[in-house]
DNA sequence: ATTACATGCATAATTTTCTTATGTATATAA
DNA sequence: TTATATACATAAGAAAATTATGCATGTAAT
């Protein structure tokens, strides 16, 4: 598997993205969203994600619904009206992060082609 | 100033990048190169930048010779043998990283196109 | 039967990697 | 004599992961 490592301040925005596509999403869910989306290269660790969720939901950016599914409980979180505004500054910052990256590590490339 | 903190993991990157591109430099050097390259919004401090030189200089990556200039002490790094092959897999990891980024983040975007 | 794997939550110990603060030293500008 | 720039370094602390563990349900394989 490759590095997982170099997500470390980027998984509050991944999970503030993710749920401002999906309405509502439950914390197994995310993990398995990531995984499909990166075709298995990132794998979100339950050490990392729930700890992370519970810090957006103390921050009041996401809330909390609990539901018995098939006798399994699932807690499905989504944004709040602050976890809407922040989505776009989180993105905006880490967008602004890359393209910085981008400019140090490929001399050549011109972010308008983008 | 613009979040810092998303860069973990990729310091050394960008140290063995610049490396690869300018053959020696010393520490303070790379801060300014840095700062120059992304127009002020990446600051590498010093806490963070000389402990990563020393690591990398310990894996066996990077050589150093101490120099005197103006009366100021310079410590030159440049690459080693296994040094210059790290960069092209280290530059590898930290690309496919971003693209999985944006696989996750930018769901129309297509790699395509970079 | 029992082992493995998938679903679903959670927390604790540890490690990695930063930030912030501090220290040393020289030189120049206000 | 104070601030800023150049140049190195380390220590204390915080943030954010990894790894390990635990609980609980259900299904597939041996």
């Amino acid at each position: 598997m490759s590095n997982n490592n170099l997500i470390k301040g980027s998984l509050q925005t991944i999970i503030l993205k993710l749920l401002e596509e999906n309405e509502r999403m439950y914390g197994y869910e995310i993990t398995q969203k990531v995984k499909e989306l990166t075709a298995g290269e990132i794998k979100i660790t339950e050490g990392a994600l729930y700890p992370a969720l519970h810090k957006l939901e103390a921050d009041g950016l996401l809330t909390t619904e609990i539901e018995q599914v098939d006798n399994r409980v699932r807690k499905y979180y989504s944004l709040t009206k602050d976890g809407q505004k922040e989505v776009n500054s989180k993105m905006a910052e880490l967008q602004g992060f890359v393209e910085n990256l981008q400019r140090i590590l490929n001399p050549t490339w011109n972010p308008g082609l983008t």
